[in-house]
DNA sequence: CTTTTGCTTCGACATCTGTCGATCCCTTGC
DNA sequence: GCAAGGGATCGACAGATGTCGAAGCAAAAG
């Protein structure tokens, strides 16, 4: 099998997505109640309007990772935008790591790529 | 200009889209406040299990479509169902016509598409 | 050791949300 | 006109969620 054809089998999920068990496209076949949990669990993590500018911070800050002090500016107070980090966290979008003083998020990719699938056109 | 470089400032929605008034990629820079406002509107329309299993139910539905009555065995009462329905409706994600008897849902397609749109990979 | 700084956790509280039964509205069939 | 059935709306209520200030914790700086 060629590389090419290897990639094509991951990227139409033929093949099992190994970091991320989740789910077919929304439209391919209606959703069992056990899928749909799951993945609302993802939706409902960008659903609040202070978790998504969180989430693209992150995601648009150079070097794909930025410090909580470097993305604190949206509005809320600060164990606010603690505690929707670790919502984040939870839904399993962002990962973090302390170093030193200050504390790094990053995002998940495969999750992010999984999100894509689910909207992709029939 | 080539069709190629235009079809490409399109996806860049470096021109305005046109059914969409949306938003970048969500790695692209970090959401303003109102972007994240109405974006998050979206997602939190599919952040709800049941909301989803309804969305993937009309989405997967052959010709497009599905009657209420087709897509209600998802486990709450009848008007929950409808409550949810109206929730995605309002979220721009379904749109309604009454037809005799029934009602029938459909999906937004181009909202899919724009939602597809933020979280493509920067 | 003490202070400072960045971040998380805790406790409290107002608001939002999902759910249901009862009721209402609209269309069809008699 | 009247009954029946699909679906929406209403009112109520328990539980979830977003928010804050206060307090706690960990690493660095003095």
């Amino acid at each position: 099998m060629s590389n090419a054809k290897a990639l094509s089998l991951l990227e139409r999920s033929e093949a099992p997505v190994a970091a991320v068990p989740c789910c077919p496209p929304l439209s391919e076949r209606p959703f069992t109640a056990e899928e749909a949990e799951r993945t609302a669990r993802m939706f409902k993590a960008l659903g609040d309007p202070v978790r998504l500018r969180l989430f693209s911070a992150v995601a648009s800050h150079q070097g794909g990772e930025a410090c909580v002090c470097d993305i604190s500016d949206v509005g809320v107070s600060q164990p606010t935008v603690s505690h929707h980090l670790k919502k984040l966290k939870e839904a399993g979008l962002l990962t973090s790591e302390r170093r030193g003083t200050w504390v790094y998020y990053r995002v998940e990719p495969s999750v992010l790529a999984a999100m894509g699938q689910l909207l992709a056109v029939r």
